[in-house]
DNA sequence: CGCGGCTTTGATGTTCATCAAGTAAAGTGG
DNA sequence: CCACTTTACTTGATGAACATCAAAGCCGCG
């Protein structure tokens, strides 16, 4: 089993606490550290299943998610790569009773998991910390929209350079960086097939924008490749 | 001009009021009723410019608007189409300082608007009230997400046919209806070019799927375009 | 009536998915 | 640890989907 609940409440030391909490006074958080659990994954498993009740609040702690859909042929979409801040994985939890998408540790990954009627419960009473709530869950979908818009424009060549200088510049935050997704999951991430995927790498390669060793990137060219990211 | 302010605070009869207000209590309202203005826009008229500072908090009261986000080459995507209920004009204002999407009045339409700052007073303060803010603005997201993913895994005329059946079972609620876009509009929403929305138009047309006579369609064979629109 | 924008259809070239085949890498059982 | 199997990756060839270009019809409006 890649699941493991961890035993010891350690929410003094957390520094995620301070970002969702803030506004929870301390009787209100130590109830949540009194009921809240700790989860840790391994690649590749999955945290949230598509389709299933919604019955905690999860937020991811530590390590990399990928947020995809399951389509109805079977296909999948990846939406967005999100790290332990984006709050991807609490998205639609207020407006549905089931998920509307899967949550998948790409990298070893830890999420903190709260009972959802507890936090329905501040909800409806605490309005600093719902409003919090609001500009975060806001902020989440605005990126993720922007960057779905952003992807859906693009041809295959932009949206592998748009997708790299995301990994570049925000999720791995280093011009040279071990890729946490296959080539075909890079695939469902630009919506084209792994084929053109990996012509549009070998061709960066090839006029040494940037260099491949297996998983490893190394962005070289960065100005040409952002280029091709606005433009191609 | 194409904006009319409107004379009378008319709350009394609003039936969105107790959609967007109902957990305010009756100083709270009256307040909103003091400051708040009608605009009418007509067809065509920009409420909402990308890139604006938010100020003000709009809803729909009556109407059809478009969501729209401009690119930096000039180019512009149709985001959705959105109805009074939609409260898609809301997108975003908890998470930015300015517009990140415009919308356009694609019918004549009716807009309310209120000093964001009464409402964000509102939201710090008012638990319940923030939560409904909540809940709707995560479903409004979700489900524009969600077509997003549809009209992105799509070929043209599944994306043609999705599109015809949102407004027919959604947007107008008939299955003849006026389409309140332009055919250059419907390429823009589903993104593709112009003539590839008429060549999709015109075979639904030659197979009978649809009727046509200018900007009014009748679907004819709604479970074939249903077909096309969850697998072409 | 004539101009400009919107719509439509056809022809052409580009982009892309798919198919096929081969290589490299990673996991599996003896 | 090695042979074997499976999965991921890569490249080329082909055809389908699509954008673009061109030209003509249509419609509303001054």
């Amino acid at each position: 089993m890649s699941e493991v609940i961890l035993p010891h409440c350690q929410c003094e030391n957390c520094q995620l606490r301070d970002l969702f909490f803030k506004h929870l006074d301390k009787g209100e958080v130590t109830r949540i550290c009194t009921i809240r659990k700790e989860r840790s994954f391994t690649e590749g498993s999955t945290i949230i299943i598509q389709g299933e009740t919604i019955k905690e609040f999860v937020y991811l702690k530590d390590g990399l998610v990928k947020l995809v859909h399951q389509n109805s042929d079977g296909s999948q979409q990846l939406i967005t790569v999100a790290r332990p801040l984006d709050f991807v994985s609490v998205m639609s939890v207020f407006s549905s009773v089931t998920y509307n998408y899967s949550v998948v540790a790409i990298v070893p990954s830890v999420v903190c998991v709260i009972d959802m009627q507890l936090i329905k419960s501040f909800g409806k009473t605490n309005a600093k910390f719902t409003f919090d709530l609001l500009q975060r869950m806001s902020l989440t979908n605005d990126n993720i929209l922007l960057e779905s818009l952003e992807l859906k424009r693009l041809q295959v060549k932009g949206k592998v350079a748009f997708l790299l200088i995301r990994f570049a510049d925000y999720i791995i935050q280093k011009d040279e960086f071990e890729l946490p997704l296959s080539r075909k999951e890079l695939a469902e991430y630009a919506g084209v097939s792994t084929e053109n995927i990996i012509r549009a790498l070998s061709e960066f390669r090839k006029e040494k924008i940037i260099s491949i060793s297996g998983k490893t990137i190394e962005i070289r060219d960065k100005e040409r490749l952002a280029m091709i990211a606005r433009l191609g």
